[in-house]
DNA sequence: CGGGATCTTGAGGATGCTCAACGCTAGTGG
DNA sequence: CCACTAGCGTTGAGCATCCTCAAGATCCCG
């Protein structure tokens, strides 16, 4: 796992000392939003802040899952191979999301930092112990996983019954869900991933994939604008696009 | 929803009015496994023992989720529809198997019965409460999701870079694998569904469900004997098969 | 024994894949 | 400063897997 090694900045070494956490953008979307002020030191004293190089690995799939994650800046992507070099990309993580609750004593994926990345690290171990003293954390934690099998399932109607470009719209319309949930805006959404990720990720080739873009943008669904971002002028027709109805 | 409305059977009525769970089979591998002989009373009070005739329905996507469920006997599909129709099982589940963990207000899927099918039926605000009273079974239903997103991820594989004769294959493995957890033999295994419901959990049609069976038989990969059970002489064999290695 | 449902088999076709070439952009070094 | 290259995206032509449509076989239950 040569480039790319994590880079870590234990929590105390810098004019940050007394809290990352404090000045967090991510605070209020992520799960530690639910400890107030005066519980944040306990949480803070088992974390690490961590960067990633773009393409640099974060997590190997079958290694012992003894850390656990939170994205505060840049995009993630988890997948798994097959023994040939099949891959299927499972998820792209953004700002505020988790990274660690589907795993048990190994990790079920890896995961890559798609462009610069950083991340809060936890140690499962120390964060086990946490989740006993504060029951309201491990109730966030099933919701949110709740939250992930709902998407999960999602997913999975997408890649078993539905067409090239209904996959591509449902894809775009998702970003778009999850860039509101972030306060960013609906329409002109950023693509930091490539073709490949993305047909990867819709169990597509990246020629479908491409192919695809040109029709939806030939029949004004959609607008490829500079630096990778896609503005969607009609959501509600796109709703309809990506459901066949 | 006409036919098939649950027959609701009080924990009350019956000679099982002390305990249905003490003489329950599935105890053991279920959620409720974690709870001691003298905390069950708190648990039966909530509980009401249900049977659904075969296609009946059990929850229905879009409902509010007031219901959750344990199968204690037969086994019970999940899907989801596309406006046109479309339908993609989410999965099956046997004895012992929980059902709604993946779910927020609403039911993210429907659920009907394959065969005859028993259910343990718990009020979801009741035990909701019951989970502040015992952090062990919300740390017992944590890592259920756990697993079940774990399972969920093969799925999205399986469904997204698997050949045909792959998904069959892992799907055959898969449910050998569960029938061992349930204490079952792991080589002849029953085939409870039929064609059309492993076409819609797979991805694909009744035909080449069909077809594939018919090669993997022709083969001497498996033998399909009375009954819809499906012998697996070789099962390092078809893990491979399973990963195209 | 009959009949409906399910399963199997066949022939033809469409969606998306493979293989290949070309264009664009950004970074690099002369 | 610009040619060069490497990586990525786009486009095209042919093809394979799986789907569609259709007919026949088998099973199961009354």
């Amino acid at each position: 796992m040569g480039l790319g090694e994590p880079k870590k900045r234990p929590a105390s070494d810098t004019a940050e000392q007394t809290s990352p956490c404090a000045a967090c953008a991510v605070r209020g979307m992520a799960f530690c939003g639910v400890l107030d002020d005066h519980e944040m030191p306990q949480l803070l004293s088992i974390l690490q802040t961590v960067t990633v190089d773009p393409h640099g690995p974060i997590i190997d799939e079958g290694e012992p899952a003894d850390y656990l994650f939170n994205v505060t800046q840049g995009s993630v992507k988890l997948y798994k191979l097959l023994p040939d070099g099949r891959r299927q990309i499972t998820g792209f993580l953004f700002e505020g999301d988790f990274l660690g609750i589907a795993m048990n004593e190994r990790y079920a994926y890896s995961a890559e930092a798609v462009g610069q990345v950083s991340l809060c690290r936890f140690s499962r171990r120390k964060l086990e112990r946490l989740l006993d003293e504060f029951p309201k954390l491990e109730k966030r934690l099933l919701g949110m996983a709740s939250n992930e099998l709902v998407q999960a399932q999602d997913q999975i109607l997408l890649l078993g019954r539905k067409t090239a470009q209904e996959k591509i719209v449902s894809f775009l319309l998702n970003l778009s869900d999850r860039a509101v949930k972030r306060a960013a805006l609906a329409s002109p959404i950023s693509l930091p991933m490539g073709r490949a990720d993305i047909a990867d990720y819709l169990g597509l080739t990246t020629e479908t994939v491409s192919r695809t873009f040109t029709n939806l943008k030939r029949d004004g669904y959609i607008k490829l604008l500079q630096g990778g971002k896609v503005e969607l002028p009609n959501r509600e027709e796109l709703q309809e696009l990506a459901e066949g109805s």
